[in-house]
DNA sequence: CATGGGTCCTGAGTGC
DNA sequence: TGCACTCAGGACCCAT
């Protein structure tokens, strides 16, 4: 599940990749995958000839520059893009080939099918999802004042607000259990119970485990490869995604695995105590 | 408006 | 061994 830190890792190996190809023809093989515009055939059509001029990021989004246009490519769970000779054999669950100058292919394959494209022209409209983010999390105009704002309000669990796009870009559900872990918060915690002193911690919490996650090139806990297909090392260093029953990295209690904000939610029982119970919220988490 | 639940999709894992 | 079933989850849609 590409978060931040694993579409960031995509997005530079891209950018070395294939910035400068132009682009001679493109195949659509599987129409859902383009959202916009509507017909796959236009999308094809639009995009022949046209030269990559740089692959940028927002929030889990990677921004292909392709002037006049911008090609909005979303990952969602599985999706995965390699540069390979035509010609060689073709991975299953391939939906889109770009045929590139010089006899390659930036092949995008995506086994559950979730990923989305979408061509915006000069002047068009963002996809709904990309023009509703909220801000990205090394922003620096996002102070911990600004950050504290923008969920003090809400009485959903932290969890549920931090894998809002629109309260802030980029995190999903590996990183925010891994942010709530770092600094003791359980993920129930009605988002408004924050004291400011925690929404600060959290922060800085989320700007370090994002920063470490991306250095150590992403996390592999599922299908993730980079754009040359290698995994990341940073599921290695995870204290408690996917460590159901295994003993805590601090305190050797056996990590917990509940459903929060309808995911699966890993927390330490002793590390992150639950919220006290109020009559609006808290103690959700049935478990799992 | 905020919130939570259903939906899309396929392969891996589980239990009988 | 084989099969039915559940689960995984990002963004979006919809009902409350």
């Amino acid at each position: 599940m590409p978060e931040l830190p694993e579409v960031e890792n995509v997005r530079r190996d891209l950018e070395a990749l294939v910035v400068g190809r132009t682009i001679d023809r493109v195949e659509v093989r599987l129409a859902r995958i383009v959202r916009t515009p509507p017909d796959p055939r236009v999308f094809e059509a639009l995009l022949a000839g046209h030269r990559i001029q740089g692959v940028g990021r927002r929030g889990k989004y990677l921004l292909f520059e392709i002037p006049p246009y911008t090609l909005v490519s979303h990952l969602r769970m599985e999706g995965q893009y390699r540069l390979v000779r035509a010609g060689e054999p073709e991975a299953p669950h391939t939906h889109v080939v770009f045929h590139l100058d010089g006899g390659e292919e930036l092949r995008y394959r995506d086994v559950r099918q979730f990923g989305t494209m979408d061509l915006v022209p000069p002047g068009g409209e963002l996809p709904k999802g990309l023009a509703e983010l909220g801000p990205e999390p090394f922003d620096p105009a996002l102070d911990h004042g600004a950050f504290r704002r923008r969920f003090h309000h809400r009485t959903a669990p932290i969890k549920a607000v931090l894998l809002d796009q629109t309260c802030i870009a980029g995190l999903g559900n590996i990183y925010v259990d891994e942010a709530l872990f770092l600094v003791g918060i359980h993920p129930a915690t009605p988002a408004h119970r924050l004291r400011p002193a925690q929404a600060e911690a959290l922060l800085a919490a989320i700007r370090d485990v994002l920063t470490r996650a991306i250095a150590a090139g992403g996390s592999s806990v599922r299908s993730y490869v980079n754009g040359y297909g290698r995994h990341g090392g940073f599921q290695m260093a995870l204290h408690v995604y996917g460590r159901e029953g295994e003993p805590c990295r601090r305190c050797g209690t056996a990590i917990e695995k509940l459903r929060v904000a309808g995911r699966g939610t890993h927390v330490c029982p002793r590390c992150q105590p639950q919220p006290r119970r109020s009559r609006r919220a808290g103690q959700r988490g049935a478990r799992v």
